[in-house]
DNA sequence: AAAGTGAATGCAAAAGCTTCTCATCTATTG
DNA sequence: CAATAGATGAGAAGCTTTTGCATTCACTTT
């Protein structure tokens, strides 16, 4: 379970690694700040501190046990790695983030590359818009 | 001149705006940050606050002249509006910024965004990687 | 051209997110 | 179970960005 992916990653298997490797991948919200996490684990009454939380974020995102991503609000979220590169679309009315993945974008993305003469590290698409489906949360809460 | 674009975006004509608008239309780097711009402007013997900068292109941004990006490195960077969308390429080495159109990425993106049942406000995608051309800056400067 | 008024500015302080410092504690190894 | 390298918590510090407030300035009205 968590114990080995952490200790595949080099590093000590401690309560706070733990602990955060559980709940990412329990959250129901897949994409979460450091402050997200920190409370959570508040809540669920572990006494793990912010700047925990923030090492062990940077050291699983080194592991590449998980993601970050910088959108617009200015802070960064994180998500579990699934292997699968994936981009995010977010309704700026809920925030609610939906992944998704197109082939024809990543093959325009590699040839784009190429012809301007880089190599390309990683790359990150966001579309933001609003939920148009009575289904999505905001239009039920009405916010 | 720069005049009408700020009286235009129902600003006061002042001496920061214009300096501030002048400075981004001539900058050989066409994506700079606050810290940038507040430099350049100490650089060339103007007296405006850090705050105003911010402050300034804040109003700017609102009023469209200019867009606001989140590349990885943490802070926001300001950039002319051209009324051309484009996106982003970037050297992890150097730091050069590339634009590029991608008419097929674009088209791509109004079909995910209604398939996901989203109305699309705007989008961000930004691509990172390392220089191979030789003409690359960062090759001849070899850092 | 001078006065009046609301907006804009500069400075310093504060805020928000993230990282660092350091003394204490803990997981792992032998 | 002792030894030790690494991990943690709390608070301080760092960075970018925003805010509060007294002063100054742009634009309108005399």
């Amino acid at each position: 379970m968590e114990d080995q992916e952490i200790r595949k990653a080099g590093l000590k298997v401690t309560v706070p690694r733990v602990k955060i490797l559980e709940l990412l991948e329990k959250s129901p919200e897949r994409h979460v700040s450091a402050e997200d996490v920190y409370k959570m684990l508040l809540a669920a009454g572990e006494d793990i501190g912010l700047a925990t939380v923030y090492r062990v974020l940077t050291q699983f995102e080194a592991a590449g046990l998980v993601e970050k991503h910088h959108f617009e609000d200015g802070y960064s979220v994180f998500e579990l790695n699934t292997g699968k590169h994936h981009d995010h679309i977010i309704c700026v009315t809920c925030g609610r983030v939906e992944e998704f993945v197109d082939e024809t974008i990543e093959k325009r993305q590699r040839i784009i590359a190429e012809e301007l003469g880089f190599q390309i590290s990683e790359h990150e698409l966001v579309i933001y818009g609003k939920c148009l489906d009575k289904n999505c949360d905001c239009k039920k809460k009405g916010d």
